[in-house]
DNA sequence: GATGTGACGACTG
DNA sequence: CCAGTCGCCACAT
């Protein structure tokens, strides 16, 4: 079929909320990821803020939003809240060191191949 | 629109 | 390292 500039390509449609889910669940248990970089790899650059956003509202269990944490290392949560803490029995058990509130980023955080993302990423 | 709020991130001292 | 500042962006008011 020759292209006609009056249908639009077809490509697969994900909200970006839903793009960020895809990304953090791909994530493999054992590693981490910035907020930041979750965002650059639902192809929305730059929102970093938003990621966090869209972890709060899905409530889905299916979602490991643990292994989420900021571009520093930290964990994003006060060290005196519950969430700090249930984040970071949820690292523990995936084996993941936890001190001061810190992951170590060069041992731990997930550096994917491409291969990985293209077939990983139906956007 | 204007304004305030974050589970952010880069930069600075 | 750390703490503070500032830019950023989606959302709620």
């Amino acid at each position: 079929m020759t292209y006609n500039h009056t249908m639009p390509i077809q490509t697969q449609q994900l909200q970006p909320a839903q793009r960020i889910i895809h990304v953090v669940k791909l994530i493999p248990q054992g590693k981490v990821l910035p907020y930041g970089k979750v965002a650059d790899l639902a192809g929305l650059p730059g929102r970093a803020r938003y990621v966090s956003t869209a972890l709060k509202q899905s409530k889905d269990g299916q979602v490991p939003w643990h292994r989420v944490i900021s571009a520093s290392g930290k964990l994003a949560f006060p060290p005196d809240s519950a969430l700090f803490r249930i984040q970071t029995e949820l690292l523990w058990n995936d084996n993941v060191e936890v001190n001061q509130g810190k992951v170590n980023l060069s041992t731990d955080m997930w550096q994917p191949d491409i291969a990985t993302l293209v077939l990983s990423l139906p956007f």
